[in-house]
DNA sequence: CAGGCTAAGTTAGTTAGGCTAAGTATCATG
DNA sequence: CATGATACTTAGCCTAACTAACTTAGCCTG
């Protein structure tokens, strides 16, 4: 049974449990939390409205809005209003919001980026090819 | 630059951000939290005192300590007193709690389970390959 | 052996980030 | 045009992280 799931789900379960802590250490100090990095990359590409924003980050729509809130707050977005419809409102990034993104884009790609160099060659391309399969797992 | 570790990176960012989302998913609904399961986790093998665990979950002792405080309160574990050293205190995993671990286990195991029973043999396989240099990301 | 330092935990207070329930404003429709 | 649906927001309640400040116990040194 070596390609038994069960088994396999138990020792996925233990690396997700310990990427975790990698994640919370990748993130520690930086000036926006994890969630709110990955709002502010949602609005990269343009303005989203709020249902759009929760959904993608499967979190209720009250969520989403305290999470808007905060960043408005902070001046990294602003809440505009959709011209056909008054009930939407547009989220969109402010300049300063880009800026920051960035920012924290480049400290967590360079974070991540020394952890990976501590891998061997044949870890990388292990790494790289399972990525795909990873990416697939949550989206059933 | 295949092997470019920034670019690697940037992927791995991205499947981050979704696997916390699987975790969300995993541990939705289930009568103990993710952070709950995983404190009882490491109370299986024995006893472990309030430094340690802390120390093992990347929390500051104050974090564990109210953990503890709810896991005390819902009877799924005790705090004990190490007779060499008063000030320490040996937290342990109830009769009810070892259940309670046992069953939590088995749900999350089964829910991760059918996501990878959504995969082909082959996505399997490389996340077989690929488990032990995730395992190995944060331990730098 | 008294005083002071260190170590282990706890408590209190703040903030982020989830949730549900309830409220408001706008749109669409019979 | 009244009524129901839709898009948000607000309020209130949890968990979970943090720091600062406190207590208690052990250790050491003059």
């Amino acid at each position: 049974m070596r390609d038994d799931p069960t088994e396999l789900a138990e020792q996925v379960s233990a690396v997700l449990r310990h990427l975790v802590l990698l994640l919370r250490r990748t993130v520690a100090g930086q000036p926006v939390t994890s969630q709110q990095y990955a709002v502010l990359g949602s609005l990269e590409p343009g303005p989203r409205r709020m249902t759009e924003l929760a959904e993608e980050h499967a979190v209720q729509l009250p969520t989403m809005s305290v999470q808007i809130n905060r960043l408005e707050e902070a001046g990294l977005v602003a809440r505009g209003s959709d011209p056909a419809d008054a009930r939407v409102r547009a989220v969109e990034l402010t300049d300063e919001g880009r800026v920051r993104l960035r920012a924290v884009r480049q400290a967590r790609i360079a974070h991540l980026s020394r952890e990976l160099a501590a891998l061997s060659d044949d870890e990388r391309a292990a790494l790289a090819v399972a990525l795909p399969a990873l990416a697939k797992l949550g989206r059933t």
